[in-house]
DNA sequence: CAGGTCCATGACAGTTTTGTGACACTCTCT
DNA sequence: AGAGAGTGTCACAAAACTGTCATGGACCTG
């Protein structure tokens, strides 16, 4: 992630547009701005913005457009977008979602939202992008190979507990929440157990936590479990 | 967010006060009313509201120099507030937005739109409050890591302990009483005893003042208890 | 300094939350 | 079909945490 990402905010509501750019510069990042979907794309390919933040309805090509073709093109492939949809146009966010658009804003919004967001989505974004091996202390992951070494010693891990870690690792030090991790490992609308994360956890830990090594896995108590730093 | 949101609201028109308070006190929230924008300051101090309704011509502080000083403190930053503007003072919702205002209503408005509107702003200000951790002299808390440390030591804290330095670290070197803590941390409506606020400030103690370090809470007799700044 | 109020502290019994081993099932591969 | 790995639940054990109380000390007031 260089020092001072990169935006691109497409939006032609000019007012608006220009509250957006003002906040993100004073934030400190490096903003571009235009008012048209064919000119965005253009944009994209020449400066690779760490972020896109898309209105939904814009000029000459629909927001929808804009996020397909960014998507389908495998360079931009993995650029986050966050879309700006207007107040109720729920069908619009659940197609925008399914696009590949990583969060949504409902107008009217808070700046201060916006940039959490913003943020929120350039954190997410550094493990994705890469394909690189995630490294957390002496543990590392290979997403792509899916080999878990601790301490360069190789640690066999079942499809789940692969899940669960990469979910870890992607945020170290944060609590996750049972149903957190419910949510992100097993998916939204899986009616599973919520103590079933907890056996996974200790299965988890039970190989990962070579004889003689510190467990690497804090549990919170009434809250979650939380992967060390 | 508390069973029942905290709103203020700040407004000069008594008539408009009224109204707006009695429907959202139908809608469940606890409300608070002031006509004057220092008071208005101090009632935040106080009570920490969840949620702020702001008129933007208020006697003795206008509007954008309460919102000011809000966001200017830390301690009240995050507080959500909705400006009420008259209509077609575009400038000052700029101003607003700017300033770090997260919603605007322009006069008059319908009951019915107010409160979706705060409704909309409490439901997004969570995420946005748990980011930064808090700092107060040498005690740390990463609220999303559950995590505290004292000058860089790692102290472990129970659930409650936690919540209870949570709240204090909100309002540092402020007077909390025991009915205070107990709306806070147990929830406005539990039938805890007051004198258990006693034991657990004890094991807050405990636990955070390592051996031959300063008491960081300070006892204020036939008050309550505050956090040494 | 007597008497009262308020607070600190240790103990404790009851709850809640988490750890753990076992087990039945499903899937895949052979 | 049989073997083997991986999964989701359960029941019980082990920890961790809680709320209350009784006691004694600290502080205030007259």
């Amino acid at each position: 992630m260089p020092a001072r990402p990169k935006l691109l905010i497409v939006e032609d509501d000019l007012a608006l547009a220009e509250l957006i750019v003002w906040h993100c510069e004073a934030e400190g990042y490096v903003v571009r701005q235009t008012a048209d979907g064919e000119e965005a794309l253009l944009m994209v390919a020449e400066q690779m913005p760490d972020a896109i933040i898309l209105d939904w309805m814009i000029r000459h090509v629909p927001g929808i457009e804009v996020l397909r073709r960014l998507r389908r093109d495998k360079a931009t492939a993995q650029v986050p977008v966050i879309m700006l949809t207007a107040r109720g146009e729920e069908e619009d966010r659940i197609r925008g979602l399914k696009t590949g658009a990583d969060d949504y804003m409902t107008k009217p919004f808070s700046p201060r939202e916006l940039l959490a967001r913003i943020e929120a989505v350039l954190r997410r974004a550094r493990p994705v992008t890469g394909g690189q091996s995630l490294v957390v202390g002496d543990l590392e992951l290979d997403p792509v190979a899916h080999r878990v070494t601790r301490g360069g010693a190789p640690v066999p891990l079942g499809p789940t507990e692969f899940r669960i870690l990469v979910h870890f690792m992607e945020r170290p030090g944060r609590v996750q929440s049972r149903e957190q991790l419910l949510d992100a490992v097993w998916g939204m609308d899986s009616d599973i157990e919520l103590r079933t994360v907890d056996v996974h956890i200790r299965r988890l830990r039970k190989a990962i936590n070579l004889p003689g090594m510190a467990d690497v896995i804090r549990t919170v108590r009434s809250a979650g479990y939380a992967l060390e730093v």
